[in-house]
Parts: C-alpha cells; structure tokens; sequence
DNA sequence: CGAACGATTAGCT
DNA sequence: GCTAATCGTTCGA
C-alpha cells in the first residue's frame, strides 16, 4: 500500500517536489491516476503568478505547503497546484499531466472523450476530468476529496523548459515520466533524463 | 476605469 | 502548424 504524502512532503523546494512527484498517484474523490508531468514555480520566477507577491488570485501559493492552488487558465480552464516550501513563500508544481487510472468511465464523461490519451494530457484537460473547483483553493491534499499516494517504483524523469509561458522560458522546470504516452507534448529531443 | 494578457484547448488547414 | 474562444487578473493612467 502506497504512503500517503503529508504536507512535511511538500516542504522542499518547487523543482525537487515536481521531480518527486512523477509517479505518484492523484486521486479525487477516487477519481484520478499516476502524475506524469509537472512544472515547477517559485518566487523568484518570472514566470510564475506568485512572483509580484501576494495577490487576491494566488494567496493560497503563500499559505502552508500540501494544500492546492487552484486558478482559471485563460478565463476557461480550472488548473491544480500543490502549493510547496514553507508559508509565505510563494512555490508552487502544476499538475501538467497524469496517466488515467481510476474512475476512467467518470473522467470520459466529463471530458466527453475516449481517447485515454487525450483524457488528463494537459493541466486543463486534468481539471476537467478530474472535476476541479475553485472551492478546492487552499484545501489540505490530504484530506478528502483529495489523496496523494507516493510514487513506489523508481523511474527515468525527463526534464526540459516549461511550457506556454513568455517569461523565463529557458529555465528547465518540467518534469516527465519518460516514455509516457500521456504526457501533454513530447520533450525536445536535447531534453535531460535523469535516472532515478 | 480601460486594456492587455495569459502556467490552454479544440478544431481546422 | 495556426487561430479563435473567453474572461478574470493585473497594471497603468
């Protein structure tokens, strides 16, 4: 039975917790698979919505670290962050990708799809099929609706810039489970893989 | 108060 | 590969 990660789990920093966090399994409600892609955002990243400090959007990134972020992408999509490294500080890893696991007849119908591939490959597309509110901005990972197993096996981890943002966009903060299938794009070919 | 801009996706060429 | 859709957030005047 898989460990089920508290919030001193999400203290370290932004990258080492995305990192960390390929393979392990998201669930909510009992909905939900095996994270497969993650991007990294702190403070002192340009790119990131905690980077001007605090505001009525990102508040949740500056609250205490294993609970979610929860935003609207392009006035039309709900994205989910675990927020990480200490109160106050602003770091947060998006949920870019999973690997479908759990409930898929749920997540086909919300997503109105049946192509697996496509269910959870990209943070929006992982909001919808995972039914993510803003009601969950702030709300402890560990309590219901949410679980999140540690990852048990050990894997390769893809790592390469992130994606759709103008800012930054050299720094190498994406994670990925390598080989994936459900990974929201491939990696560039120049792309790192670390051997874990 | 106005305006630009997204941590995106679906659908079409 | 390219673009429209769509609207809350943020920042400048």
């Amino acid at each position: 039975m898989p460990r089920l990660l508290r919030p001193a789990d999400f203290a370290g920093d932004a990258p080492a917790v995305a990192q960390a966090l390929i393979g392990a399994v998201l669930l909510v409600d009992g909905v939900g698979g095996r994270i497969v892609e993650t991007e990294a955002y702190d403070r002192e990243d340009p790119a990131s919505h905690s980077h001007s400090g605090p505001t009525p959007r990102n508040r949740a990134m500056f609250g205490p670290p294993g609970r979610a972020y929860v935003y609207r992408s392009y006035g039309i999509h709900w994205c989910l962050n675990f927020v990480c490294r200490e109160e106050g500080h602003g770091a947060g890893v998006l949920i870019r990708a999973i690997e479908p696991v759990a409930g898929i007849p749920v997540m086909c119908e919300r997503r109105g799809l049946h192509d697996l591939r496509l269910l959870c490959a990209g943070p929006g597309r992982v909001g919808q099929a995972l039914a993510i509110v803003h009601d969950y901005n702030g709300h402890r990972l560990d309590l219901k609706p949410f679980e999140v197993l540690a990852s048990d096996r050990h894997h390769d981890v893809v790592v390469g810039p992130r994606i759709g943002i103008s800012k930054a966009a050299d720094v190498p903060w994406r994670f990925g489970l390598a080989g994936s299938p459900f990974l929201s794009r491939r990696f560039p070919a120049s792309a790192a893989i670390i051997r874990a």
